[in-house]
DNA sequence: CAAAAATACTTCAAGCTTAAAATTTCAAGC
DNA sequence: GCTTGAAATTTTAAGCTTGAAGTATTTTTG
C-alpha cells in the first residue's frame, strides 16, 4: 500500500533533495507561525515579536542580563539588541543598571511594569501556540523534539 | 529504561507547555540554520536570503510571476517584494515586463544573467542544507515531514 | 607602568519587513 | 459614459536586522 514500504537505500543526490525539501517545509511552517503570533501580538498588545523575545529572556532572569548575554541568548546581533532595549526603556518596561566594577557593561532588568506586562502576554502567547499546534500530540511533540536534536543550534548536535 | 514508557494522558496544561517548548525549539533551529545559510550566501555570493528566495521563485516559473503572486508565494508583504525586486532589477538579474491588457500589473522574469547566477547559488545552497541536516536520515526526514503537515501553512493542515 | 589587545557596547549604513496610505488602472452598475 | 468600487502596485513611516566601524573601558603583557 505505502509508497515506500522498504527502507531502500537512496543515492546521495536523493538524500540531498529530500533534506532540502524538509528544510523548505520547516521554514514555511515557522514563518507562518511567526506571522500569526506577530499579528496577534500587534493587535492584542500593540507589541512585536522581538520585544516579546527580549522581555521573555529577562523574565527568566530576574537578576537581569548584560547586553552581551541578551544578544547571545536571542541569537541576534549586539547592535540589534541596543535598539530594541532602547525602545523598551523608553516605554518603562526595563531598566539599564550600572554594573559594579565594570563601566563598560550594563545590566538590563525588567521593571515591575515590564514584569506585569510580560506575564500577561506570555499567558496569551502560550495559548496561541498551543492552538496553532493543535494537531500535535504529546507523542508527536516528543518525537519531533528528538529529531530537532540532530540539527544545528541544539545541544547535542555535533557541530 | 525509558523515562516515559507509558503513553500517559497528560493534562491540558502540560500539553500546552510541551507544545510551547517544541515551538521554541523549532524557532531556535530554524534561526540557526537561516543564520548559517545567510552567512554563506553573503561571503560566497555577496547575496542575501530574501534575494535568493525571489530568484528561486522565479526560477521555478520560467514564464515569470506577477508581483502579486511573488508576494503570496514568499509569504511576505507586497511592499517588501517591491524593494527586493527593485534591487534585483538594478543588478540585471530580473526584468519587469508589461502585461498585455492590464497596465496595473507587471510580470517579473529572470534574465539570462539571473538564471545563471541562481543556478550556481542553488547548487551550493542545496549542498549547505544537506550538510547542516547531516544527522537527518531519509526516515527522519520523512517522519518529520509528516509531523509538519499537522501545523499551519502546510497543505492538509485543517485551518 | 605604558602599550597593546581584548571586551562591552553603541553607532552607522544598508537592506529587510510590515501595515497603512496613496496611486493608477480596470471592471461593473447605473 | 460616469461613477463607484475593486485590484495591482508603490510609497511611506516605523521598526527590525546585520556587519562593520567607532568609543570607552578593562585586562594583558612586555
Amino acid at each position: 500500500m505505502g509508497v515506500e514500504e522498504k527502507a531502500q537505500a537512496m543515492s546521495p543526490q536523493t538524500t540531498s533533495k529530500e533534506r532540502l525539501r524538509l528544510w523548505l517545509r520547516m521554514l514555511r511552517v515557522t514563518r507562518q507561525v511567526e506571522a500569526e503570533l506577530r499579528e496577534k501580538l500587534r493587535v492584542q498588545f500593540d507589541s512585536t515579536l522581538p520585544r516579546f523575545d527580549v522581555l521573555a529572556a529577562l523574565y527568566r532572569h530576574a537578576e537581569g542580563l548584560k547586553m552581551n548575554e541578551l544578544s547571545r541568548q536571542l541569537m541576534v546581533s549586539n547592535g540589534n539588541v541596543t535598539g530594541i532595549v532602547n525602545r523598551l526603556v523608553e516605554d518603562g518596561y526595563i531598566d539599564r543598571i550600572a554594573i559594579e566594577g565594570d563601566r563598560r557593561a550594563t545590566r538590563v532588568c525588567l521593571t515591575e511594569l515590564g514584569r506585569a506586562a510580560f506575564a500577561e502576554m506570555a499567558e496569551a502567547h502560550e495559548a496561541w501556540v498551543s492552538e496553532l499546534f493543535d494537531g500535535v500530540t504529546e507523542k508527536d511533540a516528543h518525537h519531533m523534539g528528538e529529531l530537532l536534536h540532530r540539527l544545528p543550534a541544539e545541544p547535542g548536535a555535533e557541530r
